[in-house]
DNA sequence: GTGATCTAAATTGTATACAATATTGTGATT
DNA sequence: AATCACAATATTGTATACAATTTAGATCAC
């Protein structure tokens, strides 16, 4: 988990730090991410920030406009809605598989996010709860052992963080937390009709939980402020 | 459909060339892409063959193995299982969405691609014949008007042309074409229940239609036959 | 002062050059 | 003859240089 050796460059390990930011909500929906500018921050050419840039784009984490440049994604209220549709599609089976298959090291495992998101509430890092929140279902897709339907998962919790960072009205994650915890003790009795249950409905409320006839989030720079 | 114009260029153009080689089974799993190769096939630096090779890798069609280069993906056995329970999982919903929603043109659309698809039966053209055959399900994606589910599905069918290239037993797609017919009929009648349990059933077909103890096809080179 | 037009700067798009790594071929040694 | 070591070759990884495009600023007309 130490990093003294600068394993950095690489064109993944700038994704994943850039992915982690917006996760994180330190970059929002609409900034613009210069090529240069990146390339400085992470001592590597500007080959390697575009190969980041174009995997973060493929995941629509940021939009890539020819000749323009990479911006951070602003996703509209359409496909916020799409999100969840596919997220409703895919996440509440995948839960089942996973309460069926669920040994007591992952159960841990689910433990261990959930308290860890915790900490981070209480020490005021809303940013890092969300994203913390969001690695708890990512862990469930990996312990119901499908791959291709974990990828997909990720790329929409990916997403959902954007939304949420457009759209969210109560920041404050604890009805979250319990879903969470509820879904934990479906688990624990392998009992998937609840599981598959709990997260059809967790994901329900995540959806109302939106506004989304208004946008939060001001644009970054000044200068976007006033251009959009 | 001609190109007197040369266009090319933009690592997209290449990267639908190359995904078009691989549906038509022009490309077989496990064939070398050489950079420099590509680059003079199409006329462009290795910067864009790089960007489209990039791409690729992110749907899973290649492999990009480090320091060594790229290759046709062998999909193993389980992720031939995976993806098919992906598609179980979205494509039934989205057929039910898409037969709420069809109009009169969505079916004209349809059926011009059974048309073509029969067109290119009876032409020997086998390789095509299977390419429309996948452009069927992604139309019906696109019709439900689910942009996200329809890109996951997308992937998802570009992914199952290498699985049939590589476990497929009966090549006449003949019993597909049923299956396609049936789906029109419900679409006709705008019938989601139908609809939705037809296309899970074929899904099942396709699904079982596949010979998962033993691979189909030779690689591509001498070289790889012995290797593997 | 407002708006349009042109010029200069900055940014992205592409190609090429160089470095690092893997592959292949050759030859020495057993 | 087979195997290992090393050199030569080929291929990929990264950085940089140049071209194309967009953006910003200044100038001019109204």
């Amino acid at each position: 988990m130490k990093d003294t050796q600068v394993k950095s460059g690489s064109a993944e390990y700038v994704a994943e730090a850039i992915e982690l930011a917006i996760h994180e909500h330190r970059l929002i929906p609409g900034m613009k991410l210069g090529e240069d500018e990146l390339s400085e921050v992470y001592g590597v050419s500007r080959t390697i920030i575009r190969a980041a840039l174009q995997s973060l784009s493929h995941n629509r984490l940021i939009e890539l406009k020819r000749n323009r440049g990479a911006f951070v994604a602003q996703p509209s209220v359409a496909e916020a809605i799409e999100v969840f549709e596919a997220r409703s599609l895919l996440e509440p089976r995948t839960a089942r598989s996973a309460a069926e298959r669920m040994t007591e090291q992952d159960i841990l495992s689910l433990q261990n996010h959930i308290d860890a998101e915790h900490t981070a509430i209480d020490n005021g890092e809303s940013g890092r709860a969300l994203y913390l929140s969001g690695l708890f279902h990512i862990e469930i897709a990996r312990i119901a052992d499908q791959k291709t339907i974990a990828a997909f998962i990720t790329q929409l919790i990916s997403r959902s963080s954007l939304i949420i960072a457009l759209y969210w009205e109560r920041r404050a994650a604890l009805c979250e937390s319990h879903a969470h915890h509820a879904l934990i003790e479906a688990f624990r009795n392998q009992d998937g009709d609840q599981a598959e249950e709990l997260m059809k409905s967790h994901l329900i409320d995540l959806l109302t939980s939106l506004d989304l006839r208004s946008r939060k989030s001001a644009p970054s720079s000044l200068h976007e402020a006033l251009k959009s």
